[in-house]
DNA sequence: CATGAATGAGGTTTCATTCAT
DNA sequence: TATGAATGAAACCTCATTCAT
């Protein structure tokens, strides 16, 4: 079993003058860009630190330990893509299920290629045993949000609306992840929000029946 | 860019003797479990020599590094689903779509739940920057077979094979992939192999044109 | 041979401001209790600070550096048990043994178990390489005083002046020393005064010889 | 407070070859002369491999951190002191009090003696918190076999005897400590049996009395 | 062949001290 | 003067890998 240590892993203290905040945003996205180029098992704390311009020292007033870091990057990102997915589903509520699926997907993939490299760098990081609750949490929040919005089709119905909307967040989710993971040809990339939308659609469609 | 150190990530020695052989095993399995149990950042070749029940040195009789002992567990695993799933294609050659969907994802999900510890342990090792060639190189073979079994079907024609065949493949494995690792329901997991289908055939369909 | 840098380690400026002598304090208690609480390992310049409700910096303002912080901290409790002592034997200057031993010892521990804390909080400090000198010209000085106030004594006299001091010394010292960190039952502690005189006196008298 | 991690502080693993052997003793005979030399503070783990001719890794293939490591070697020099007083103890059950304190005092400073680099180097050790435990319990041992020793004296009784073996014990110990750790006069460590014989038979013939 | 002791580079983290604001 | 952000040397500890037995 992993050692469970959960330490603290929340930042350690807002900078109270302008010039550190300009310290932890350059530590933020040094973090991001270290991943993206060394990968995880070459993320050392110092050359985050050096990419940013700082020392060791500073990083460590900001963030109580490299997990810690980790987590920050994998929150905001986890937490922007939910955000943006939530709001797109609140703003097609009450429509029928294609306006829903076509709203959701583009808001996802938007999210998601504005993010590219944040994605890219966080694939190995989610994958992390440590990370594991916070990607959880989120899915969780974000099925939720898919289930709300699916109950809400004008003229469509599910028989198992739990199992669709899980299908519906893995579609969007997995091959998504694949796609970014992989490496996909330009010409997959470009056209990826909208055969993520068949894919998606797709599927509802045959899991469920119209509203007489 | 990460340090292209490309050591030698085959095995050593094919062992002659059946002792040997046994050796080898225990320590590919040790690999697994020790993956399983503790995480990539906890497995270290100490640990999985004593979990094999032979020592440090023995293991490096048989592996060259640490490296290639993840590399044999992860390339082992991708050969064999991508071989069954291989095998399932040319069994449906020149049938209808629903025919080929059906057999290959069957095929794809029973091989990976077959597996599913040894899935769910090389998520991480999947992740990491050294192994995407061996990923990749397999991702490649597995879309060659999609494409040419999608090129037999009897019923319909796409007029964008090769993205049909890019887009059947992640919805293959991304969401799968999701489900394994993000710990789905019972319920879910149960019903995997037929939601996969409704998903790959739900998108195919809308990317087809019937043959006149 | 430890390294000798020999820094500068009295307080660095005199404060004039009224102000400034409150901060003073206030650093200077604070290390007391960080000692206490927290150990000596555990005290940093910026746990001292922040307890005393100042900054780094402004402790920097006036000790030039950690270790004359401490040296400050032990100076003045050996210095005030010290001088404690010191009036004390003065004050018996030619009178009988049982007198001295009785005024010395009881002004002794008076004014180690007035500063308690401190003593106990000193205990680690003491024994570092670095503090060595500061206590052993204490200690000096106290040997002065207790041979001064030994030969002085109207009712006996010693073959061996010199010994008798350093043991009446030491064993004023050791077990008071070993009473406190080791953390002697309450009712051993009370009865500390008298209990330190027998031991004080018993060794004495044996090293003496009346007077004729 | 102190964090109380109480990690594992026994070695960690018994060497089993004879080579190993060698190695974990220089070692530990390594850490005392850098103890002695460098002091507490400037003992590193690299400092004290480099002393005993190996690498910080070996170091920790028997000792699972530092802590444990100054464990051990005071755990040693307590333990194998408090045996030499017990057996000297035992060897004068019954006998009269001044055949009890010649035997004990003489034991306890031959013990403290025979090892006056260990006990030297000790004395910063036994001083953190960390190490409290280890030391009073064999104070406590040691506080059991001097009342029962006093308790079978054959010419005295004490009517505080809890009392008086407590004091018996911080006379042999505080005294002891604090004129090794002072760097008494020759003169004074050459006469330190009788010195301290005198001292404490002293301290007991005034809180004894006779047997009628 | 098997063992496990030894190595040491490299990673994480702390903290005394400085200095711009 | 006071603040606290920044620095980086140095400490602890791990672990892949080698090699004598």
């Amino acid at each position: 079993m992993a050692k469970s240590k959960d330490a603290n892993l929340s930042p350690r203290k807002k900078p109270r003058q302008a010039r550190s905040q300009v310290t932890v945003d350059a530590i933020f996205e040094a973090t991001i860009q270290v991943l993206l180029v060394e990968g995880l098992q070459r993320l050392t704390t110092i050359r985050v630190a050096e990419r940013a311009g700082t020392s060791v020292g500073t990083l460590y007033q900001y963030y109580p330990n490299k997990q810690a870091l980790l987590f920050a990057v994998l929150q905001r990102h986890v937490g922007e893509v939910g955000e943006h997915v939530r709001r797109a589903a609140e703003s097609v509520h009450g429509r029928p299920l294609t306006a829903i699926v076509s709203a959701v997907v583009r808001a996802f993939v938007q999210a998601k290629t504005d993010r590219i490299d944040e994605a890219r760098a966080l694939y190995s990081v989610a994958g992390e045993l440590d990370s594991r609750r916070l990607v959880e949490e989120s899915e969780e929040r974000g099925l939720a949000v898919l289930t709300a919005v699916l109950r809400t089709s004008t003229d469509v119905q599910f028989d198992d609306l739990p199992t669709a909307a899980y299908m519906f967040m893995a579609a969007m989710i997995g091959p998504t992840t694949y796609m970014i993971e992989g490496g996909a040809p330009p010409s997959i990339m470009r056209a990826w929000s909208g055969q993520l939308e068949s894919l998606c659609l797709g599927y509802l469609e045959r899991a469920a029946y119209a509203i007489p």
